[in-house]
DNA sequence: TTCATATAGGACTAATTCAGTACAGATTAA
DNA sequence: TTAATCTGTACTGAATTAGTCCTATATGAA
């Protein structure tokens, strides 16, 4: 399975959220209350958003982060950017100095980055403003198996 | 980073290792010596790729394991299948029955399919035959950038 | 000016996953 | 029968992830 972190889950979560209400500034503990998720989570993970310049923070009372540009500027792959760092699949394709022993003998590496390109691709097409909009229905599956994040709190209560 | 795990970056290696040469069976202790992995890895992944159907072993003195298919009908999708389960990027996408707390207000379940089924098909476009001939050299990062996997035992030691 | 409200940054812990190893058992060719 | 080889499972240490907490700083308003 390839994944990608809850905090970039709650990320997307949190930036349609953003997107629905129309007076920003928008604080945490507001879009904690609103999204309901853990504060000290949201507070992070907004703190990581506006360092990579997808949010406009304002500090002090009445304080708070709205975005930066438009909803139909940001895509997912700006996201996940900001969130993980920018998409590679396999350590040997983020672009750093090599340290890889195989590379005198491995025929994988290079076709790595055609992968990367293709997946980067897909999630540059996906915007926010599509994000933040009600999801499509899809046919094929039960309403109630179209969308799963599974905090681990819960996951042994059940 | 969207990323896959290292046992599947070994198998595609492994994979791409009995491609090349056509005298199967072979045996997880060749393989191990030819891709210079470890051999207890090697032999765990391909003990998953041949549950999964894509390597036929055979057991006792002389046996080994073998392609069940030809390169070509094997993707890398197909690949990652096996050894990380179907490529789903949140949990909420994999289609077992919800657990999912948000399900009532998130907006965003609904799009990950997309970007799923996006990523899969990047990735069945690509075919072991493909994956195991050399990697096209890319003229816009040196060589030395093209495969990276950096093992964490030789990471600290550099 | 002072206070309440917010974000900024970083340190810290617990839980989970990952990577790698080990071993006892089953199978088969020679 | 024996040696080679896969099968399955269990285990360990390391790395990563998830989540919390605390202190500092900025700002609007009384």
């Amino acid at each position: 399975m390839i994944r990608i972190t809850r905090e970039t889950d709650y990320g997307i979560v949190l930036l349609t959220g953003l997107v629905q209400d129309a007076s920003p500034p928008y604080s945490a503990a507001a879009l904690a209350k609103q999204c309901r998720l853990p504060l000290p989570m949201v507070s992070k993970v907004l703190k990581a958003l506006a360092r990579a310049g997808l949010l406009i923070s304002q500090r002090g009372a009445q304080g708070g982060y709205s975005l930066s540009r438009p909803p139909e500027a940001i895509s997912a792959a700006d996201i996940i950017d900001a969130l993980e760092g920018p998409v590679a699949i396999t350590e040997c394709s983020v672009g750093l100095p090599s340290t890889c022993v195989h590379e005198g003998h491995c025929t994988v590496g290079g076709h790595w980055s055609r992968i990367n390109d293709a997946i980067r691709a897909a999630l540059e097409k996906i915007s926010l403003l599509e994000l933040s909009r009600p999801a499509p229905v899809r046919v094929d599956l039960p309403l109630t198996q179209q969308r799963r994040v599974i905090p681990q709190s819960l996951v042994h209560s059940s």
